[in-house]
DNA sequence: AGCCCTTTGAAGTGA
DNA sequence: TCACTTCAAAGGGCT
């Protein structure tokens, strides 16, 4: 069975992934309807409207169309080719380069398999001598490694990659804290972007204009906060948006996985206590939420002390440690005062960190369009914004959708290689079953009911003749 | 403060 | 296998 991922070996279900494909001859309707973004929008609210007011006969043309038809062998089969057809574009493969232009997100040789794409073991999987509570490294110098590293420079040219940053991620899964290991060799400074690039973000921040080679997408965050709607600075034009670099400081790109790779010399991260939701919102302190993380997937021989707040390095985002990340510090001199064994337990509870899931293909899309749409449209209630962009995930072409298919299969990739033991359940709140909160019971097509629109009529201040909102008919 | 709403998709659970 | 549930992001609204 031929596989989206040329690199084979890849289960993570992408098969099934383009289901929400229309077929066809309704998908020459979606590209032209595609073929202006405000066009679209209307289109999206006239459907919206018309759905909402039409449903009731339960024949709601825009929906019905719209709508993929269940599921069939053909139809998979046509998904898969699209999917080929994508992979192929893709040159297919994790070993290939970055996909797309603007998305230099290496997918190096599975991070965490000792073997090289040559077939050889991987030095950072062979030398990991620990003496006497440092980490030390050595063979680096083996021809293995010396190709690992010309590997990384070819895929990643303005990448300065040394040992350090090779042996950085074993470095840090066995969490050694700051060792000479982690800091001499690595060159490549992590310096947090003020919106703390997630070494996903290229991912994330994919679009159809990012692919274009040196033509920076207009809606990029350059151009509106996507939280407040203030216009940001413009990036210089010869600095990639995607690097926040410097000019002249190309040694300072975030590495995409820089949360990996342990820092000397650097500032403290930018803690963004509020203002910008990453979408990894970023632990504060790596030592004490990656060292608790570890207690819970390590044998306790494994998992070093803490350091406090000796920050060398950056957590994955994915990583949260809500209510106590900022309390790391405090709790830890509590501890030292409470002779409570319970208190600890109970802190240590407290510390584990929360690993988000990996985001799917719409929510990665949601992420990179939400600011446009809301640039678009004076609504900022997310439901509302969320209608918009469902409809218009629906009109993206398959070939559109594919690629944040594509990009939503890499991420999980990536995560599952990042937190091998990490289960969706983990996150699970009182368990299956016991719902977090009560969500509404929806019926097939309650949605559509009238309830919904006047719901949002009351709610967004929806134009009851046009049934759409007002501030946005211009739309 | 915390849940709701709203979207799609992934993943887990139970029958 | 299927149906159902939860969570992922987002942020204004609501209790």
């Amino acid at each position: 069975m031929p596989q989206l991922n040329g690199g084979g070996g890849d289960d993570l279900g992408a098969n099934d992934e383009l289901i929400s494909f229309k077929d066809e001859g309704e998908q020459e309707e979606k590209i032209s309807e595609n073929s202006s973004a405000e066009r679209d929008l209307a289109d999206v609210k006239s459907s919206l409207v018309n759905e909402s007011e039409t449903n009731q006969n339960s024949s709601s043309d825009s929906e019905a169309e719209r709508r993929p038809p269940p599921r069939s062998e053909s139809f998979r089969d046509k998904s898969r080719e699209s999917l080929e057809e994508a992979a192929k574009r893709q040159d297919g493969g994790l070993f290939k380069g970055p996909p797309y232009p603007g998305y230099p997100f290496i997918m190096i040789p599975d991070l965490t398999s000792p073997y090289l794409p040559n077939g050889s073991l991987s030095p950072t999987a062979r030398t990991l001598h620990i003496q006497s509570g440092s980490t030390h490294y050595s063979a680096y110098k083996t021809i293995e490694h010396q190709i690992a590293i010309q590997y990384l420079q070819m895929k990643w040219p303005l990448l300065d990659v040394q040992a350090g940053s090779l042996q950085s991620r074993q470095a840090l899964k066995d969490a050694r804290s700051p060792s000479p290991a982690h800091i001499v060799s690595n060159k490549v400074p992590v310096v947090q972007h003020p919106h703390h690039v997630h070494p996903l973000t290229p991912l994330i921040t994919y679009s159809n204009e990012h692919f274009t080679p040196g033509n920076p997408p207009p809606h990029l965050p350059a151009d509106v906060d996507p939280k407040t709607g203030i216009p940001r600075p413009p990036h210089p034009p010869d600095i990639s948006p995607y690097y926040p670099l410097s000019p002249g400081t190309v040694g300072q790109i975030p590495h995409p996985l820089g949360w990996l790779v342990p820092q000397q010399g650097q500032p403290v991260y930018p803690i963004t206590t509020g203002g910008f939701r990453h979408p990894y919102p970023t632990a504060l302190t790596v030592n004490a939420s990656m060292s608790s993380f570890l207690s819970s997937r390590f044998p306790p021989h494994m998992v070093p002390p803490h350091h406090t707040l000796h920050t060398t390095g950056i957590p994955h985002p994915a990583i949260v440690t809500p209510t106590v990340k900022q309390e790391s510090s405090q709790s830890d001199v509590a501890s030292l005062h409470s002779s409570k064994h319970q208190d600890s337990k109970k802190e240590e509870e407290k510390k584990k960190p929360h690993i988000k899931k990996p985001l799917n293909a719409f929510m990665l899309y949601m992420k990179e369009m939400r600011a446009k749409v809301v640039a678009e449209c004076t609504l900022k209630e997310s439901a509302a914004i969320n209608q918009i962009l469902g409809r218009r995930w629906h009109a993206l072409s398959r070939e559109e959708q594919a690629k944040y298919y594509e990009l939503a299969r890499k991420e999980r990739q990536l995560h599952m290689q990042l937190y091998p033991g990490w289960s969706a359940r983990d996150n699970y709140v009182g368990g299956y079953g016991k719902k977090k909160k009560r969500k509404r019971d929806k019926q097939p097509g309650e949605t559509n009911d009238l309830s919904a629109p006047k719901k949002c009529r009351a709610r967004f201040g929806l134009d009851q003749q046009n049934n759409w909102c007002g501030p946005c008919s211009s739309l």
